[in-house]
RNA sequence: GGUGAGGUAGCUCAGCUGGUUAGAGCGCAGGACUCAUAAUCCUGAGGUCGUGAGUUCAAGUCUCACUCUCACUACCA
C-alpha cells in the first residue's frame, strides 16, 4: 500500500468550468484517485477554487457583487458541479481561506530570509476612471505595428505581435473604456527563480514519469534562462503582503500576492483544512521529515499550467529549504499534463461562452456519459476535438451496446431461466479457458495502464474486457445448450454473472453511478467491490467467484442511447457543427 | 518573430530505442446468432504514414528543408 497525494489544477473562480477544464485535470485526477483507492492505496485527493486575481474582481463587478460574496457563490457552484460529476475530492478548498493566507505569507517570509525575494520598481498602467492598475491585457489601444484598433496591451490579436502597453497608440481601459490612463511606478516583490535555476534543472532532469509535454515545457523555460517573476500585484482582493509581525509591509498597502504565487500553496493549505475537519494529520503528506518522504505526489493539469508547476511553485518549495536546514516540503513526483479538448475547430472559452459547461452538460446527459467519453478520448498526446457525433458514438457503442447490453442480456436470462440465482452444475471447458486467458492478459495490462496514468489505453483495455464478455457468451451460447443440457448452460450463465460483477468493479473509477447500479443488482457487498484481482491463478478463479445460489437482479436499462434528434437539438443549442 | 507539440484508414487515435504483409475503436459492406437496449459475434473493404530530399542492407520511426494546425512566449489564469 502506497500513500498517494493527488492534486488537480485549481479551477479558476470566474465561472462554472467547461468540459475542457474537466477533461484536462479534474476528471483524470478523479479517475486515477478512484482507481488507486480501489487498489487499496492510501489516497488523498485535494482540489480547491482559485479565487484571486483581476478576472475575479471584474467578474464580481459585472455581477454587481462584492468580490468576497461572488467568490463564495461561485465556490459553492463549482463545488456542486464537481459533486454532480462525482469528483471524489477528499477536500475541495478555497485559495482565499485563512490557512492559505497564513501559509502564503509564511512561505514568502522564509523565501526572503533565504535571499530569494527582492523588491523592485516597475511601470504599470493605471486607470484613473477605474481607480485601479490594469494588467497588460486589460489595456487596449491601436497597434503600433498594424494599426488594429483593438490590440491588447500584451499582444495584438490582429497581427500577433507581442506588445508592451506603453507602445499602444491611444490606450484605453478595457474595463471601462476610459482613456484616462497613465503609466505609474509601482514596487513589487520578485521571486528570484534564476537563483535556483540549476537546482530546478537537476530536479527536472531527474524526474520520472512525466509526459514529454511536461518536461519539454520545463526545459524550454530553463534553456531560455529563467527570469525572476513578480509575485505581487496592485489589487485589493488577495493575500496581503505582510511583515513577520502580521502588519502590512511598508509600501505594500493596496497590494496582494499574485494569484499564481498563492494558488499552488493552496494545495497544502487545503490539506491543512482537510486535516482540521477530519482530525487527520497533514504534515505526513507534505513534510518529508514527518512521513511525506513515502508519499507519491501526482499533479494533474492542462499544458498552460506546466510552467507554474514545474518551475515557479518548485522554486517556492525548494526556496524554503535551500541549504537543507529549513522546512523540507514535498515536491511533486509525477506530473500529468494534458492538451486541450477543442470545440469545432476553436478552443472552449469561459469568457466567450463557447462550448459546453459542466452545469449545462448535466442537463442533457448523465455524468457517466461525459466521464466515459472525455476520459476515453482524453487529450493526452495532442489536442482532441470534441464532436457531438463522437460523443454519441462512444456512449451508444461502448456504454449502451458493449457494457449495458451485456449486463442486461445475461442477468435477464438468468432471471428467466435460473430463478435469478447463480446456478450450479457443469464443468468449465474450452470457452471458459479462452475467457480466463483473456482476463489473465488484460487485467494486469489494465492495472499497469492505470499506474502509468495512460488513460486512453486504460479505457481501451476496459472496453476490450467488456467486449470479451460478449465474445465469451457467443462461444458459450447457454441459450443453445439449454435445450439439451441445462448443466452446460449453467456454466455459461455462471461465468457470465461473474463477469457482470467484474465489469462493474472495473467500471467504478470511470462511471461510478452505473457501476454502483450493476454491483447493487448483483448484490455484491461493499467489501467485495475492491480491486484485488491477485495474480495469474487468482484471476482464473474470478469466473466462479460468486457463491452458488447467490441471488441477483436484472437491473433496468443502464444506458439510454443518444438518438440523432438529440444531437440535432444540442447542436442547435450549443452552436456546434457546421 | 522565438520555442514547443502535432500532421498515420471517412472520423478519433495507437505505433518503445529504425527490421517480416502499418494497428485499434467508430463508421461502412457481407455473413452468423436470437439470451439481450435491432443489441452481440465473425469476416472484409479502406492508408504512396503532410510534401520533397538525405542517411541506412532496411524509415511512419533518424537528419535537413518546406508546408499546415495548435499551444506557450513570463502582468489572463
Amino acid at each position: 500500500m502506497a500513500k498517494i497525494l493527488i492534486t488537480s489544477a485549481l479551477p479558476y473562480i470566474n465561472g462554472v468550468k467547461h468540459l475542457g477544464n474537466l477533461a484536462g485535470s479534474m476528471l483524470p485526477a478523479d479517475v486515477y484517485a478512484r482507481a488507486m483507492r480501489l487498489m487499496g492505496h492510501d489516497v488523498l485527493y485535494i482540489c480547491a477554487t482559485d479565487e484571486h486575481g483581476t478576472p475575479a474582481e471584474l467578474a464580481a463587478q459585472a455581477a454587481g457583487m462584492k468580490v468576497a460574496e461572488y467568490c463564495e457563490k461561485m465556490h459553492i457552484a463549482q463545488k456542486g458541479a464537481g459533486a454532480q460529476f462525482k469528483l471524489s475530492y477528499d477536500y475541495f478548498g478555497r485559495s482565499s481561506a485563512p490557512s492559505n493566507h497564513a501559509l502564503t505569507q509564511h512561505f514568502a517570509h522564509v523565501l526572503e530570509e533565504n535571499g530569494l525575494i527582492e523588491e523592485r520598481v516597475s511601470q504599470q498602467v493605471y486607470s484613473n476612471a477605474d481607480g485601479r492598475f490594469l494588467p497588460d491585457r486589460y489595456v487596449e489601444g491601436t497597434c503600433p505595428n498594424c494599426g488594429f484598433e483593438k490590440a491588447r496591451g500584451d499582444q495584438c490579436d490582429n497581427c500577433g505581435k507581442l506588445l508592451d502597453p506603453v507602445d499602444l497608440i491611444d490606450p484605453y481601459s478595457a474595463v471601462s473604456g476610459s482613456k484616462d490612463v497613465e503609466v505609474r511606478d509601482t514596487n513589487h516583490l520578485y521571486l528570484k527563480q534564476s537563483a535556483l535555476s540549476d537546482d530546478l534543472r537537476k530536479w527536472v532532469n531527474a524526474a520520472q514519469g512525466w509526459p514529454p509535454l511536461a518536461s519539454s515545457i520545463a526545459l524550454k523555460w530553463l534553456d531560455e534562462g529563467l527570469r525572476d517573476r513578480s509575485i505581487t500585484r496592485d489589487l485589493s482582493w488577495g493575500i496581503p503582503v505582510t511583515d513577520k509581525d502580521g502588519s502590512v509591509r511598508e509600501g505594500f498597502e493596496g497590494k496582494v500576492f499574485y494569484v499564481w504565487f498563492d494558488a499552488p500553496i493552496e494545495y497544502i493549505a487545503a490539506t491543512q483544512d482537510w486535516a482540521a475537519e477530519t482530525d487527520a494529520d497533514w504534515e505526513s503528506w507534505w513534510l518529508t521529515d514527518k512521513g511525506a518522504d513515502d508519499v507519491q505526489y501526482v499533479q494533474f493539469m492542462g499544458k498552460d499550467n506546466v510552467a507554474f508547476h514545474t518551475l515557479s511553485f518548485p522554486t517556492t518549495i525548494i526556496g524554503q529549504n535551500p541549504k537543507k536546514m529549513g522546512e523540507p516540503w514535498k515536491l511533486v513526483d509525477q506530473l500529468k499534463a494534458f492538451n486541450w479538448v477543442t470545440w469545432y475547430g476553436g478552443k472552449f472559452s469561459t469568457s466567450e461562452k463557447r462550448g459546453v459547461f459542466m452545469d449545462q452538460a448535466l442537463d442533457i446527459a448523465p455524468s457517466d456519459y461525459w466521464r466515459w467519453h472525455l476520459i476515453a478520448n482524453a487529450p493526452e498526446s495532442s489536442d482532441t476535438a470534441f464532436t457531438w457525433e463522437e460523443f454519441q458514438a462512444s456512449v451508444n457503442s461502448d456504454l449502451a451496446n458493449v457494457l449495458g447490453n451485456f449486463v442486461n442480456r445475461i442477468t435477464k436470462y438468468c432471471v428467466g431461466k435460473f430463478e435469478g440465482k447463480v446456478p450450479e452444475g457443469g464443468e468449465d471447458g474450452e470457452a471458459e479457458a479462452w475467457l480466463i486467458k483473456e482476463l489473465q492478459t488484460r487485467l494486469p495490462q489494465l492495472v499497469s495502464h492505470y499506474e502509468a496514468r495512460e488513460f486512453r489505453k486504460a479505457m481501451a483495455e476496459t472496453r476490450a474486457i467488456w467486449a470479451a464478455g460478449n465474445e465469451y457468451l457467443t462461444q458459450a451460447a447457454p441459450w443453445t445448450h439449454y435445450k439439451t443440457d441445462v448443466d452446460q448452460a449453467a456454466v455459461g450463465v455462471r461465468a457470465g454473472l461473474n463477469l457482470v460483477a467484474l465489469f462493474g468493479i472495473i467500471a467504478q473509477p470511470i462511471i461510478p453511478d452505473a457501476a454502483e447500479k450493476i454491483l447493487d443488482a448483483m448484490n455484491i457487498p461493499p467489501a467485495n467491490r475492491t480491486w484485488n484481482f491477485g495474480k495469474h491463478d487468482d484471476i482464473a478463479k474470478l469466473i466462479n467467484a460468486l457463491p452458488i445460489g447467490h441471488a441477483i437482479n436484472a437491473p433496468d436499462v443502464l444506458f439510454t442511447k443518444i438518438e440523432d434528434p438529440d444531437i440535432e437539438l444540442w447542436t442547435e443549442r450549443f452552436g456546434g457543427g457546421q
